[in-house]
DNA sequence: TTCGTTGCAAACATTTTGCAGTTTC
DNA sequence: GAAACTGCAAAATGTTTGCAACGAA
């Protein structure tokens, strides 16, 4: 009666989700669960981030870069990626007038399940790097 | 002295982004110019959407089941994606307002270069078949 | 035994790239 | 000739899937 921790990495990958700010990818949420699990497959990792999607356990932002990235905070909120690190950010303090959806569904015609609102640009941290660094590309 | 016609597809490429409002994918572009050019290859249609994004002639709106779309159209704009015909509308009607784009640079510390707000569910015209044909999966 | 979960590797789809051939100047 | 653009096919990348093995009940 070994403790289900052994078996479930399924529950490991979902907490992950829920606790990281990362926005991580499959890749990424492998290679963090690898030190805790040393035999998971990167096909597990995308195995469950399929079902949780599917769930809406987790939301997925598309793609940054090419990979996919996901969110285990499921309430709408908008996002910002830079396009130097990839690294996403949640934007809580902004907030995307209800007007929109609305104006949204009706000129549709059909149905409006959620938005995507995704900033994109330079983060403090890169910028700040490019300003001490000089800006070599 | 033939004319540039025959020779630069490129043009046509673009040309086709900025006359559309489908929001193509390489391969929709493509299949498009096939045509008119049917000795265009797959491999130009991508190359050249690399450098029109690279030069600010066209956007990327992200990927829609996995493919990426374009859009010819670079002035900011929304979009509705529908997530059963994969069908990208724009929604020119609704504005963003510009405090968010202002509020997302103070927050991040770095720059912010552009933004992309996309609505996702069923079209209406994915909503009518539906309607007409019956709920049956 | 039965069911669900997993590792592994093969398969898959999309996109990128190297190279030689062509067009233009 | 040089420079730019292209077709083609190979390669690279990210993701999905089949299958046998394993764990839990």
């Amino acid at each position: 009666m070994v403790s289900a921790k052994h078996f479930r990495k399924r529950e490991a990958i979902l907490s992950y989700l829920r606790q990281t700010d990362t926005h991580p990818s499959a890749e990424m949420v492998f290679a963090h669960l690898k030190d805790e699990y040393p035999d998971l497959s990167l096909g597990t990792v995308y195995r469950n981030l399929g079902i949780f999607k599917e769930q809406g356990l987790i939301q997925s932002l598309g793609t940054v870069n090419g990979v996919e990235r996901f969110d285990g905070n499921i309430n709408p909120h908008v996002h910002f990626a830079c396009i130097e690190c990839d690294a996403v950010l949640d934007l809580p303090e902004l907030d995307v007038p209800r007007r929109l959806p609305i104006q949204a569904t009706k000129l549709v015609g059909g149905r409006v399940d959620s938005f995507q609102l995704t900033f994109s640009g330079i983060c403090g941290e890169c910028a700040n790097q490019k300003v001490q660094g000089g800006e070599t590309a």
